[in-house]
DNA sequence: CCATGTGAAAGCGTTCACAGCG
DNA sequence: CGCTGTGAACGCTTTCACATGG
């Protein structure tokens, strides 16, 4: 992780606020929002699936001292082509310079704030098994502002221990601690067969985003954001390429990225 | 995992196999072979990852000793809808009865095969740092037929030690352990930094999949599967629709499902 | 009669190509 | 002149709706 303290200046919400949107982007009012009485439209899913991949492009960038970006090169950090990243762009509005380019500090600080990271997350861990300590121990999403502050297993023999720092509580007190530390997103690396019975007792708590480890579909109300990472499925996805070179017709393609 | 031992019978992989296939399925030839002389078509990439998910709820619906199942139910068992599991299985052949539904077993086994699953693969696991410990760890990569038979690090203090019963190999070691133990697929959960070089000296000992859990993009040649698994942009990913729900619109939708 | 299999329509996402502007 | 921003074209995916056939 690049130093890019420098570039989170603005840790108050007031550009996308009712109140403050035409004053701060009026141009925004016209091309962006020609609908929403309560704020800025959503992004396309897709646009929204690439916008933390050109965060770190542009930590790239700012690591390479560029004060300003073309598409072109924000594309090829980033492994997608030019177009994408201009059409993605335009979706918040226009920020980037004719004959220029786009301004790296600037334009970090937008991406930033429309993926909602201009405040810290307080996460819960729930499941301790293998996947679960791996989770809890993972660097990456401290480094990113999600803070994993509470453990939760059923395993008595579990309950009371830590897992990179962070206690581990019984199944029991997740109610009362989800509420008292303020959790709103929840790790979930449970056994599949109890996935869909916590994940209802997270909600119920006051979780609203769920990033679900336990190969198993979920069902989840209205409103709640739920993200599926499913290591078997992506092992057997490469299975089935592995195969059609073997077997199938494979179209010659361009060398891949990802 | 249910017991689904007596499903996968048949482990000569002929079927598909260019002399073979207008003798075992002669209405494949017809319909879902237009153009390939070296095999059936590749699949559209949306239906590739729906396979593995239908996979997963035919193992239920053995479970719970459903001779047939509907497309409305698989698809309630996969969380998606009863036209796009229809379509998908379509383009496998027709595999299914009108009025019926399709046979359990048999469709089992056409997906299984399908996935170039009817035989299993060995996996190098490289970098054992935290995540890289989970995922040799993780026991559902050997329960789906991918077995971790090598792990690579470069600290000489955790070469010789075991991650999950797997040895620890010394990465100027990677080349040849890789061509002696036959190894295809590879984890790749090295630090950002070293993943690039380290995917072209897998790629280059004759590793032709790589699932790649390093926050970085990677380029391979062309016939080489990369499939990226980045946890903290799920998380981003998370974090934009929890903004999007406390500051911009959001429409109403039905439950989600993941 | 019932559920599959499938053309056709609708909806998204990507790419093209260039107008517009600094 | 160079690069952004964007309509328009294109292609892929989903959904619809119903003909088809056991």
């Amino acid at each position: 992780m690049p130093d890019v303290s420098g570039l989170v200046r603005d840790r108050h919400r007031t550009v996308y606020s009712c109140s403050s949107l035409f004053i701060a982007a009026p141009h925004l009012a016209l091309e962006a929002m020609p609908a929403s009485p309560a704020g800025r439209r959503l992004l396309p899913e897709a646009t929204v699936r690439r916008l933390p991949l050109y965060l770190r492009a542009l930590t790239g960038a700012v690591e390479d001292h560029q004060a300003t970006v073309s598409s072109e090169d924000l594309a090829a950090r980033a492994g997608v082509n030019a177009a994408k990243v201009r059409k993605d762009l335009s979706y918040l509005g226009s920020y980037g310079t004719r004959g220029i380019g786009y301004d790296t500090e600037l334009l970090y600080q937008h991406l930033s704030r429309e993926l909602g990271l201009e405040h810290d997350y307080n996460v819960a861990l729930v499941g301790a098994g293998n996947l679960g300590r791996a989770l809890g121990h993972y660097r990456g999403f401290t480094e990113r502002g999600f803070h994993v502050v509470a453990a939760f297993d059923t395993d008595p023999a579990k309950v009371g221990g830590h897992v990179g720092g962070t206690e581990i509580f019984p199944m029991a007190e997740l109610g009362r601690i989800v509420k008292e530390k303020g959790i709103t997103m929840a790790l979930l690396a449970t056994p599949a067969a109890v996935a869909q019975e916590v994940v209802d007792r997270l909600v119920e708590a006051g979780v609203t985003s769920v990033l679900n480890f336990a190969p198993t579909m979920l069902s989840v109300a209205a409103g709640i954001s739920l993200q599926r990472v499913d290591l078997a499925v992506e092992l057997q996805i490469l299975s089935y390429y592995d195969s059609s070179r073997r077997h199938r017709y494979v179209p010659a393609t361009a060398s891949a990225t990802s």
